[in-house]
DNA sequence: AAACTTGGTAAGTAAGTACTTACTTCGTTT
DNA sequence: AAACGAAGTAAGTACTTACTTACCAAGTTT
């Protein structure tokens, strides 16, 4: 309005366009590609900052482009959002847990169930760090990711769990309590180790072990938690003699790794 | 610079001040008063939309004073945030484990021990929800609250009852299990709760259970968890001639509240 | 009653913020 | 080689942000 654009000035010399100063060699890609760049910076920096944290000059500084590309590609921030959500919540929630511990469960072997559970959950935890910390900004934002994981993923694997759990109670396996109690027991054990070491300690200060320990240690804890009066020798005896994935001596034998 | 402040223009006239259209009867405070409410309201919206998603703006206007004012009384954001975390971070750890538990302790009251803990925990929580997200927040943006808390509570805590497990190891009363596991594995499903009940699920649409009931399932299955193989029984009757605090019948026993 | 102190404000400012506009460059199709 | 469309940009716009300035008015002291 206070400007006119120059519509039809010739005589405007070429301005010589200043070769992208940011990047090496970021010429010309295909639209998806870049879209997919712009996709996995962008889940990066929300990750590290959260949405509002996160601006979308940076993005595309980030990316190596200009703003306006951003906006190419994504109506807004908040399509922007959405779009790493959906990449995300489908397969955010690693590998289906129903297929990772059937055969388990058909042996009917809850060691390696409750160990195996807790060891995909916290490499994948450990690996997909970003979506951990983007889990966690939505949940406090009140952002739908946290709906939506929540539908996906918690709420599905609290039934699964459940039912294994209330199976295993009916056949004497295990004790009486509430199953989605013992759920939320085992959960917590293993998210709160999880959120601890990327969260609060990433430098393992207060407790340095590996992966497999832990799921080891928080399972014997659960098993042992949840084992009938009856159960619990004769149970033990029986893993022994199917080989079941540790349980060894799983009393004090080198637990940590250093300190 | 650009603009000629009038410095002794007397003529200039009245310029009716607007009676402050915001609040009601909110004039003239004194100084600690207002500072104090500030540092409430401030505390109030930082937990609620994080540091960077809360507006100095947003903070006066829900005072009812002009921006200024806050800016009278914190140099800046950033002061007025460590004014929040030196408020709370001292008084933020609830009541001293160390006092609280020392009876249960004296009388080697595993149970009580641990569910009292518990309770307490879980207790706080639910009354300074605010200070939880606070907390996570700091986690997340990396703010000097989270190694705040870390040295003031986190690390004791750990400390704390790693030593008590350890003891009764010593005593023969537990299995032998890195103690620091077990701390983390208690605390583990206990924060992993109010987490959940706070953040998460605040309807409780997976789990609805009090506090009570929580601390007392959790305790029983940490402490089924941690019986050596002799101890099983005879502890199990030494707590119930002892009239420990819960643990009558821990079993089916209506655990939830509702659905 | 003059001088000081203190709680308070309106109206800035400069540096962001998300998002847009008008235009250019280049590989492919015709 | 002309035409076209997609990848790209510089330079905006309108608004918000943290923070400041210059000023005021009700007490309290002198």
């Amino acid at each position: 309005m206070s400007k006119q654009p120059i519509i039809e000035s010739a005589a405007t010399p070429p301005l010589i366009q200043t070769p992208p100063p940011t990047a090496a060699a970021t010429h010309r890609m295909a639209g998806d590609e870049r879209r997919q760049q712009i996709l996995r910076v962008a889940m990066s920096l929300f990750s590290r900052h959260g949405f509002r944290g996160t601006t979308t000059k940076e993005i595309a500084r980030t990316v190596g482009v200009s703003e306006a590309m951003v906006f190419r590609h994504f109506a807004n921030k908040e399509e922007l959002y959405r779009a790493i959500l959906d990449n995300k919540a489908c397969a955010g929630g690693m590998t289906n847990p129903r297929e990772l511990l059937a055969p388990a469960i058909e042996r009917k072997d809850d060691r390696a169930v409750f160990e195996e559970l807790a060891m995909a959950m916290m490499c994948h935890h450990e690996k997909d760090l970003e979506f951990l910390r983007l889990l966690t900004h939505s949940a406090l934002e009140g952002h739908q990711l946290r709906e939506m994981f929540w539908d996906r993923n918690v709420r599905p694997l609290y039934e699964f769990l459940g039912s294994y759990i209330r199976e295993r109670q009916r056949e004497g396996a295990m004790r009486e309590v509430d199953a989605r109690i013992v759920v939320r027991a085992f959960l917590g054990m293993v998210i709160h180790h999880s959120l601890n070491n990327t969260l609060w300690d990433q430098q393992r200060r207060l407790l340095d072990i590996t992966n497999e320990c832990a799921a080891r240690e928080f399972t014997e804890i659960l098993l042992r938690g949840l084992a009938t009066d009856s159960s619990t020798k004769a149970q033990r005896e029986t893993h022994r003699r199917a080989g079941s994935s540790a349980a060894r001596h799983v009393t004090k034998h080198r637990l940590t790794k250093k300190k």
